[in-house]
RNA sequence: GUCCCAGUAGCUCAGCAGGAUAGAGCAACAGCCUUCUAAGCUGUCGGUCGCAGGUUCGAAUCCUGCCUGGGACGCCA
């Protein structure tokens, strides 16, 4: 536990026994005691509506409730200063800010682990992102998604969550097929031949590179080749080539899984079949018009599902639902699967086929990450110039820079679909938000060195001097409240939090910055409080942006 | 037609497990560099939180209906 969590707790503890003892009604119909912090400094440190909430046992209005809970509060147990009753009833609580000293050496003495919690308890929790096909490149929705994916699977790493990341590899269905036929044309076509592209063939200019350089490197030996031989190495040679670029641009983007699942092993290990037989055996299951169907309408879903087509063939559902009972059955608690927008349509029959297989439906979360527009000068800019095809992960780190992008997708809610604006991403201005954090990190280190060089260096032993002033006051305020920020960001999934705090304790540490001077080698003991203070910043704003997959450079 | 997401300042978005006077960035305007990085700071301007009901001591937040934008509704993946 923290300084803050201990001083939140002693300050529900202090305020659960006034309420008892004023004796309202039994202990069991009391309602826990919730502290939050007013959005506005007057109110104090920390706030509760207990009052309010009890109106309807204690029959009285809250500011009478209110007066008799403060005149029962024992403060001796806690740095509280002041109490007051303002509004409608809430009882605001001022700190004596003491303990903030005590955030500053918490920081210090953590460091990099600063801000990580046991929120999670444990808990054993698949995150299952991006999963794009292998048969061509990343693009912007996939980007959205590898930054949301990354982020979260941080953010809830460090609350104390048991996360694994997984790229579920779709190397079984059709779509390689297509691939290889597509290929196999491109290969014709290279060697000056006619060949037709298969009708559902992959256009883009991936496939036309890999034809080349087989074309280059063998020649025409696979012309030769009996048909069935060929197509077999061409499919496995371009899964092999799409599946390697896949890993090297989300490696590039900072993004790593803990375990790529390949669909072909669920044929391979039987699995598909097995949990075909589940949900036959559970009853699920009926066969009509020549096709094997799943009746997920009674797990509310809309209209029942084909399983196995008529011509004999799996859809995509069945090895979908074969791969979460795998997932299922490695013992996770919790699969968090992030699908693109245009997938939302299937959370519902996902859904029914967990619970179909005797599992509780809500241990799969599924979060949309909802669709990005990119914008250039004011206009809706789509297609990318050299492929005519969307806009890649590769063109757009190009493009903006790998900080900028990554910051840029983290820092939206992923439940809304957001407008990305080109021109600010791509500007090295004071307009691009990207650059206040890392400016502020920078800031930080350059003031270091000098320190460094002026021979002042950070110093827990005068702490109690920052308590002196405000903007101080204000950064070690924002300073403690990150393990909380990453905590919640976590339970909601919300890694986007964490860019919003980012922002604010950059904002926090500017303003402290313009006017309390850190190095001065007159005043060495209120230097090495400062020292401590901005290195402790530096720490957690590493630590947050670490978070979200954003370098924290040393100068700018 | 059904379902999902969104609608908050001129623009892009936070805030949504109910709380006090709804926030930030950009844009606009006015200041601040002989002093640790001006990619910064300070201030001003800017809002019927899509509309209408309802629940509540209290609603941007929860419920219902409607409007608008986007997406999904395949024996494609």
């Amino acid at each position: 536990m923290n300084i803050v969590e201990q001083v939140q707790q002693q300050l529900k503890e202090a305020i659960g026994a006034a309420v008892a003892k004023s004796a309202f009604a039994d202990a069991g119909e009391l309602p826990e005691v919730m502290i939050e912090t007013p959005k506005n400094k007057e109110n104090g440190d920390y706030a509760t509506n207990i009052a309010m909430q009890l109106t309807k046992i204690a029959k009285k209005p809250p500011r009478a409730i209110a007066d008799d809970i403060v005149g029962n509060l024992d403060t001796d147990s806690t740095p509280i200063r002041s109490v007051d009753i303002a509004g409608p009833g809430f009882i605001n609580i001022t700190l004596k800010p003491d303990y903030l000293g005590d955030v500053v050496k918490d920081i210090l003495g953590k460091g990099e682990d600063f801000g990580r919690s046991d929120a999670g308890q444990g808990e054993k929790v698949q995150v299952e992102f991006v999963s794009a096909n292998p048969t061509g490149d990343l693009h912007l929705g996939h980007a959205r998604g590898a930054s949301l994916g990354d982020s979260l699977c941080n953010v809830m790493d460090f609350a104390g969550f048991d996360v694994s990341r997984e790229y579920y590899i779709n190397d079984a269905g059709n779509q390689i097929n297509n691939l290889a036929k597509s290929i196999e044309a491109r290969y014709f076509q290279a060697l000056g031949r006619e060949a037709e592209m298969p009708e559902d063939g992959y256009h883009g200019q991936d496939v036309i590179d890999i034809a080349d350089a087989l074309a280059k490197e063998h020649g025409d030996k696979f012309v030769s080749m009996p048909e069935e031989e060929r197509f077999e190495w061409f499919r496995k040679h371009g899964l092999g080539v799409e599946l390697d670029k896949l890993k090297q641009d989300l490696a590039a983007f900072r993004v790593n899984f803990d375990n790529w699942f390949s669909e072909t092993t669920l044929y391979e290990d039987g699995k598909i079949d097995t949990a075909l037989d589940k949900l036959r055996q559970n009853g699920h299951v009926y066969e009509e018009d020549g096709a094997t169907w799943f009746r997920s309408t009674d797990f509310g879903d809309d209209k029942d599902r084909v399983l196995i087509k008529q011509d004999g063939s799996y859809t995509y559902l069945l090895p979908d639902i074969a791969y979460h009972e795998d997932k299922l059955q490695r013992g996770f608690d919790k699969l968090i699967n992030i699908w693109g927008a245009d997938h939302h349509g299937y959370i519902p029959r996902m859904k029914a086929a967990i619970e179909a297989l005797g599992y509780d439906r809500e241990t799969l979360e599924v979060l949309v990450s909802q669709m990005v527009q990119l914008y250039k000068d004011g206009e809706k800019f789509k297609m990318s110039k050299r492929t005519g095809k969307a806009v890649t992960l590769r063109e757009l780190v190009d493009m903006v820079g790998l900080d900028a992008t990554r910051y840029f997708f983290v820092m939206r809610s992923g439940d809304s679909q957001m407008d990305f604006d080109l021109d600010l991403a791509v500007s090295q201005s004071n307009e691009n938000p990207v650059y206040y954090a890392q400016y502020a990190h920078a800031r930080i280190c350059s003031i270091l060195r000098q320190a460094d060089d002026a021979g002042l260096f950070a110093s827990e032993d005068h702490v109690a001097l920052l308590l002196e002033s405000e903007k101080a006051l204000d950064l070690m305020r924002k300073l403690g409240d990150f393990p909380q920020i990453v905590a919640d960001a976590a339970k909601l999934r919300a890694p986007h939090r964490v860019a919003t705090y980012i922002h604010e304790l950059a904002a926090s540490f500017h303003t402290f910055y313009s006017t309390d001077k850190v190095v001065d080698p007159d005043n060495r003991e209120l230097s090495e409080a400062r020292l401590a203070l901005v290195t402790a910043t530096r720490t957690v704003i590493a630590n947050a942006l670490r978070l979200i997959g954003v370098a924290a450079p040393d100068r700018m």
